[in-house]
Formats: C-alpha cells, sequence, structure tokens
DNA sequence: GCACTTGATTAATGTACATTAATCAAGTAT
DNA sequence: ATACTTGATTAATGTACATTAATCAAGTGC
C-alpha cells in the first residue's frame, strides 16, 4: 500500500492565497489594524492617473496611457508630521482659485517666501492670504478687490502656521 | 540567596514598545509590506482639519479647535476600486474652477446624472464637461465662452468614463 | 477505462513560543 | 547609607511551528 514517489507540481499552488501573493507576518500597533486591513484591501489607494490621450472603452478595460499609479496621501502631503487641513471661509482669495469651503493642503515645513500663498491666525481666526515681503514690509494680501491688504507689525498678534500647498475642490 | 517575592510593578512596563502601545502580527503580502510600514509610520496619515476660528500660536501648540482628523484617501475616494485621476489639459472649464494642470478625482461607480461634471473620451482624448441632458438630447457642456458644446448621438465614439467629485490645484 | 478514495506534497495562515528588553527588589560591597 | 550586582518579573518582538488548504498521483472497485 504504497502512495509514495514524486509529487512534481504537488501541493498547494503558489499565490492562491486571499492575496495572491506569499505573505509575511508583521507586527503591528492594535490601533492601526483596522486601517492597514483596509488599506491593504484598497491596495494602498494605488488610483491610477489618466493622461490626455487614451484608447476609447471604459478606463477599466486599459491600462495604457495610465501616467502613473498614485497614492493621494504621499502626493499631495510631503512631511506628513508638519501637514494639516483648513477649511476656508470667506472669498478673500476667490481670484487665486480657492473658494468657500474648499479644503486647503498646509505645510509648516516650509518657508513663509514671499509670494506663497500661506494661513496665518489673525485675531484668532485663520485667514489664506498671499504674502508679501517688501522692504521691510510685510503684508497679508488678499486675492479679491473687495478686501484689503494686512499689514504684519510687529507686536500685532499674527502668527503665520504654514505655506498651502493644495486646494482640494469638491464638485 | 533569595531574591525572590512579590514584584507590583515589576516587569518592562506596557507601551514601552516603539509604538507605545500593545502589537499584533497580521500577516501582509510582501508588496505591502512596505508601504504599510510607511502608512503606519505616518499614522495612517490622518491630517488635522482646523475650522476658522483658532488658538492663538502654533497649530501644533494646540490642538483645540480641530474639527476632524482626515485621511485623504478615504476622504476622497467613496470607491477605490471604482476611482482613477485624470490631469486636466486645456481650459474649457476655465468658468467652473477646474485650471489646465489640475488633477480631477473621477467615480465610475456614480450615476453620470443631468448636471454633473463628467470625464469622456471623445476622438480619442480625455475630456471635462458638464453633462446637460435634455429632451432626449445630451450634450457634454464647457464652462468657457470660447468653448462649444458638444453633442451626443448614437453612433458617435463618446463614452463617458466617469463623474468627477474633486479637484486638486497645486499652488 | 473511469470514477472515486487515500495518502503525499507543498503553500497559506494564524498564533504559540523563545528571545530580548525594561523594570523592580533583594542581596552585597564599600 | 549608598551604589552596585544579581535574580525575578513582565511586556515587546520576531519567527518557528502546527494547522489548514489545495493540489498531485497511486491504488481500488466496477
Amino acid at each position: 500500500m504504497k502512495h509514495g514517489g514524486k509529487r512534481t507540481g504537488a501541493g498547494r499552488p503558489r499565490g492562491q492565497g486571499q492575496f495572491g501573493e506569499s505573505t509575511k507576518p508583521i507586527r503591528l500597533p492594535e490601533s492601526m489594524v483596522e486601517p492597514v486591513l483596509k488599506f491593504v484591501k484598497n491596495k494602498g489607494y494605488k488610483l491610477p492617473l489618466y493622461g490626455s490621450k487614451v484608447a476609447a472603452g471604459s478606463p477599466a478595460a486599459t491600462d495604457d496611457h495610465v501616467e502613473a499609479h498614485l497614492d493621494l496621501n504621499e502626493y499631495l502631503v510631503q512631511n506628513p508630521l508638519a501637514t494639516f487641513l483648513v477649511r476656508v471661509s470667506g472669498k478673500s482669495m476667490i481670484d487665486a482659485g480657492i473658494q468657500e469651503n474648499d479644503i486647503l493642503i498646509v505645510d509648516r515645513a516650509l518657508q513663509a517666501a514671499h509670494g506663497k500663498i500661506v494661513i496665518a491666525a489673525v485675531d484668532g481666526q485663520l485667514t489664506v492670504k498671499r504674502l508679501h515681503k517688501e522692504n521691510n514690509q510685510v503684508f497679508l494680501m488678499p486675492e479679491n478687490k473687495n478686501f484689503k491688504p494686512i499689514e504684519i507689525k510687529e507686536g500685532n498678534e499674527i502668527f503665520i502656521w504654514g505655506v498651502v500647498t493644495n486646494v482640494i475642490h469638491a464638485i
């Protein structure tokens, strides 16, 4: 009663697991287990970015003309520990394409240089303005003709929180 | 030579690990190990969202007035497997706040209803337009007076790929 | 010959376990 | 007394291991 002998190709095939590839046990902090499982399930949120020229048919049908696969977190956030979001209120930057209720991605690690759009706290209120530095004078410039520039002087309570890198506008 | 006896409070303290909390071994597909470690290192990219009123000082100093902690992937992408990105070329939707080189987040799972801004493939070229349905006629409407509407008729090679949900504009 | 059963083979899976690290307390030397 | 050493205690950490799953091949009955 022998069943022995070679079994080339026998055994559970590789890549038959739930992920279709080999796995590795990694220790994760308990609070991250759920988010990570979601992250893995969504394949790391790598979204295809299409350029302008495309093949006919639906985007699912072809991967031609895919410029890249982007994770929005990685693409939009350079310095995760120094980045925060601000919801826009007011229309003072409407001419810069920043509309009410848009979400701004703000990086505290970037230099608040002349010409940059920044988030500043003025009178306990956050505001978006373009930073204008000129001959020792510093202004927060609105981009809406109905608003006036704010001058930053020694001693007035204005803090620049960071530099706006991206605007997210919901349709 | 006894060193025995009770040792209340002895032992390595809880929360002394690299994550400051208990961990759990989870199997991950090998290709996701690196992205997941990055994801965990960045604490799941939970970014604080500030409203308009704030305390003085820098945003790092206080967590008052934080409306929420958002993961941009989760916030922007409802249907990860049906979502893709398109880089905008052309200015045909400039009046809708969609500028050249912006990145659009597009969801194929949403209904392309009248009035929605959609991505369509026209002559092997992707285009953003507002969908206009009226009396059995369907139009792709630009929002820029220099461009003309495109009518979608039976038999012409126009495919609607999905509905634009968000616009990302780099500053 | 053909279907079915049984054992062999190998990968996937989850977790138990040995090791390491960090702390406490008693013993020891100064 | 004070500092140092040694063993005890308990959590963190990485991985080995037992179990399960999926396949192959020989044996068995008809």
